[in-house]
RNA sequence: CGGGGUGUAGCGCAGAUGGUAGCGCGCCACGUUCGGGACGUGGAGGCCGUGGGUUCGAGUCCCGCCACCCCGACCA
């Protein structure tokens, strides 16, 4: 027993590290605030990506590559985006090193005429190059994402959830109309609420946010809100209509129909690797991690159950037309048979790593012509006759896709509580979090006053809201609809 | 950047009143095991975060620095 994880309800934060680091997901780095993501980490975020990758090409984007550094003047264009993103850039102020002695120093006389920021996100260089791209509306729209690493300096960092440099995707596209543009918004914050419920098992709500935690240049932003188990909010993913706000500040118009000049029309969405630390606090459990089947690298785990050789050679033997058969039904399965470890061993280390199921073969099973079937959300064993076992592992990985979701969405609506007045509001944040439903007047000074005092923000407003007459908990002034309050990551 | 904590073997830790480093897990070898992290025997592995100081002598006492973790402020 050497790998055990702090029991979530002693410690959620040791907890979730606890599964990061022990089910092999990452690492932290000689780097301050920056991590390691290891081959397990990384191949779920294969997984995340290449789904995600497919929706956007199957909606007409394309992706490319922008440059790393950011000259710094391109960052002063945007007044709102400078202001948003200044206090968290790295710099680069000069190209070589030199010895001095045994040391290596910056060497002063290679300093750059112009700084170089390292992307914290690629707006600027992205409009600054569209200018060239788009003259007529015959260029439009442009569609493009990038995959690509950003830096934000971060004064406090936290595995997957928020380190100085992570992984993301932005999309930057381009529109000549603002109905269009909106259109676009939109329909990526779908795509990333789909992706969200249907690959990752989590619910998920849709909203915009408030002026006050808008995107730094943008005129709406569109978001979706998730619950983790410990009642803190994590938004995981979001989508910006910026208006012509980055069409003006790089001048970039286009030539229409009619021939008239005009600013082009602007979004940008993203999802990082945040998306990771969603996935591991929202199904995971005091055993380890919980992976919903279409994101599990591995699927379907088979442990062979043996004495001598000659069992393992018999399991083996039958083994193998089970693991041709669930490969053939599009199933990713590991056999392991390596004999450096224990079943016992095995099986432990598999949950910890979240595997949704687990097949396990002994001399018992041979003799009936079962296989033992475990899945890792309900830990629950049965014994299943050879014959039936793929279409019974078929169906139980889609059975436990769905019993996560719904797990989940049961949580939620569990911890979503409705309030209508402030003591009650500070009650259901101190004693139970979750999502508040609560009336708000709409403006930013109550909702720092609120942040203030209990750490909730207002997460978003939610999309296709119930409108209903109402007072503001904090200030009483009217209000024509509840938004979700939270404390959030 | 504030508050708290921790730095001793790969990991988790113990090392009262200063005397030259130990336990568990892991690792290596061999044997017995294998249906829920097996057991025995034998081994390998540490300038005790770092720089100074006190002392005959420092993991231990004093001062500085650094790193990391947790909780805040800031943010995806």
């Amino acid at each position: 027993m050497s790998k055990v994880i702090t029991p979530k309800e002693q410690d959620y934060s040791q907890w979730y590290n606890d599964i990061v680091l022990k089910a092999g997901l990452a690492d932290y780095s000689a780097v301050r605030g920056c991590m390691v993501i290891k081959p397990y980490g990384f191949a779920i975020w294969e997984r995340m990506q290449s789904i995600l990758d497919g929706m956007f090409k199957a909606t007409g984007h394309s992706n490319a590559y922008f440059p790393l550094f950011i000259p710094k003047s391109f960052f002063s264009k945007e007044a709102a985006h400078v202001e948003g993103f200044a206090k968290e850039c790295a710099v680069v102020t000069h190209y070589r090193l030199k010895k001095k002695g045994d040391e290596l120093v910056v060497d002063e006389d290679a300093r750059l005429d112009e700084e170089l920021i390292v992307r914290p996100t690629s707006e600027t260089i992205i409009w600054n190059t569209y200018k060239g791209w788009i003259q007529s509306y015959r260029d439009l729209p442009l569609l493009i994402n990038q995959w690509a690493n950003v830096v934000r300096w971060e004064m406090r960092t936290r595995l997957f959830l928020r380190t100085s440099e992570f992984l993301w995707q932005e999309g930057h596209t381009a529109h000549s109309t603002r109905e269009e543009a909106v259109a676009e918004t939109l329909k990526i914050l779908d795509i990333y609420s789909n992706f969200a419920q249907e690959w990752m098992s989590m619910p998920v709500i849709k909203g915009t946010k408030t002026e006050n935690e808008r995107f730094a240049g943008a005129v709406e932003t569109y978001c979706i809100e998730a619950l983790m188990q410990d009642g803190k909010a994590l938004q995981a993913g979001t989508s910006h209509f910026l208006g012509q706000n980055f069409a003006k500040a790089f001048d970039v118009t286009f030539l229409t129909k009619e021939g008239t000049t005009e600013h082009v029309w602007a979004t940008s969405w993203g999802v990082s690797t945040r998306l990771m630390g969603a996935l591991i606090m929202q199904h995971s459990d005091n055993e380890g991690l919980v992976l919903p089947p279409l994101l599990a690298p591995i699927q379907v785990v088979i442990v062979p159950i043996y004495r001598e050789f000659e069992q393992l050679a018999k399991i083996n033997e039958a083994i193998q037309p089970i693991k041709k058969d669930l490969e053939s039904a599009g199933i990713r399965v590991k056999y392991d048979n390596d004999d450096k470890h224990s079943p016992g061993w095995k099986f432990a280390e598999y949950e910890l790593k979240g595997i949704p199921i687990r097949l396990g073969m002994g001399p018992r099973d041979i003799e009936n012509g079962t296989i033992e079937v475990a899945r890792r959300d309900t830990r629950q064993k049965q014994n299943i006759k050879i014959s039936q076992i793929i279409e019974y592992v078929t169906g139980l990985l889609n059975d436990i896709q769905s019993a996560l979701y719904k797990k989940a969405l049961t949580f939620q609506t569990g911890n979503t509580n409705r309030v209508d007045n402030y003591t009650e509001f500070k009650e259901v944040l101190d004693k139970k979090g979750g999502f508040v439903l609560a009336h708000w007047d709409g403006t930013i000074q109550t909702e720092e006053k609120i942040k203030e005092e209990t750490k909730a923000t207002i997460r978003c407003i939610p999309l296709n809201n119930l409108k209903e007459e109402g007072k503001c908990i904090y200030s009483g002034k009217p209000s024509a609809q509840r938004v979700i309050f939270a404390k959030a990551y």
